[in-house]
DNA sequence: CGTAATGTTGACAAGGGTCAAGCTTAGTGG
DNA sequence: CCACTAAGCTTGACCCTTGTCAACATTACG
């Protein structure tokens, strides 16, 4: 049903699966099939974005095409806020997903609630500087296997939501090494692979060990 | 006199030479000497802290000591905000510096003032992701020079306050590469260098059209 | 002026990128 | 329900960029 959708769709309520920003006004849920955009560089920034279900990218781009995804967003968390007035990247789903959509003027009570949620992705965002920029292509697939088991509440499966591509782009590989680093951890025995989306963590504590 | 302090010396004033956080409260300078730390990683975070004179340093490091710079701040910019309570990052002089310490309750006006520093070294942040994630030791270089180049108000002479050794950590190279890059930079006379801490930016279009 | 720290350059090695072929999976239509 | 196709993924061979190690040069400082 959803992949049918080539546009989004837009629907009212007032009931957020996931914790809600409180000082929240009337807002949107929005609908967006796998690929699409759902706003882009330089567009003016006049929401805040919440994961509804699904998944969401956030990148940027080199004019020869290079791309680099700064952050992946899962349910309940929030994106968007950008500052200036425009956005500096671009956001698209990753699968099927919805985003609550919050638009309002940005007042005390708002910039009170916002800066917490700004200062994590600040925190994120030079955490992954340290993977990005010192460590070896074994540390970063490592490390990222390792954010998403914990995002995940720490359940031995883990369900990749994005492509070989995406992971490539985020970690700053190629497609082939992510690939090959994957197909080392299995025959090292440090996962399990069932299908090329559900990694399962046999050795937790190797990996851990790999990125210290 | 200032390279023959060891130890932080605290002193008040009212006046700033920068525009200073409205909000503020009575506060404090520090002066440190080069390489002296303002914080440390998991230190409790009680305060901001604003670049009066000279150049500072953030950072994280691994178990092994690889080191990966975050950021350098110098004479205007404000730091230290880190959410949780706690720092998440090293905080270094990188020279003899001077700064400006506010120590307050996080109200919802200091908030309204925080949220978009905050969101600026996000932006920042991320994009900083985008050149060490995506492009060659060139095009760091380059983008490197020419982000100092614009925060010293487009002289062609820029000022490098930090070592190589603080480049390469920031960049995500080691020193011998950007020592290179630098070498042939000046060879195809995009640069000239003067003495080993000043650069003149020769052909800038050429440095600009390196890291597009 | 002498010493230590910092920076440069060269030779070599290795990690990861590139290119290419083949394999799997999921989606489509007969 | 199966076969076909396209997209995504894996694997191998090779090469290039950058890292490593070492020697030497330069600068800063006592």
């Amino acid at each position: 049903m959803l992949a049918r959708r080539t546009q989004r769709q837009i629907l009212h309520t007032g009931h957020p699966a996931h914790p809600a920003l409180p000082a929240s006004q009337p807002h949107q849920i929005a609908f967006y099939t796998a690929n699409k955009e759902i706003y882009g560089q330089g567009e003016r920034a006049s929401a805040l974005y919440q994961v509804e279900f699904g998944a969401v990218r956030l990148y940027r781009l080199l004019a020869d095409g290079r791309r680099q995804i700064s952050a992946f967003h899962v349910a309940g968390e929030v994106f968007g806020f950008e500052g200036d007035g425009h956005h500096h990247f671009f956001a698209e789903a990753i699968c099927n997903c919805a985003v609550r959509i919050y638009r309002q003027p940005l007042d005390a009570q708002l910039a009170c609630e916002m800066l917490p949620i700004a200062l994590k992705a600040l925190v994120r965002a030079q955490e992954h500087l340290l993977v990005i920029g010192r460590q070896s292509a074994a540390e970063r697939v490592a490390a990222f296997l390792l954010d998403l088991h914990e995002r995940q509440g720490g359940l031995p499966q883990v369900e990749l939501a994005m492509s070989r591509t995406d992971i490539g782009d985020y970690l700053g590989l190629t497609i082939e090494t992510v690939s090959r680093v994957l197909s080392r951890f299995r025959s090292q025995g440090y996962i399990r692979l069932k299908g090329t989306r559900t990694v399962e963590l046999v050795r937790t504590e190797a990996l851990r060990a790999l990125c210290m």
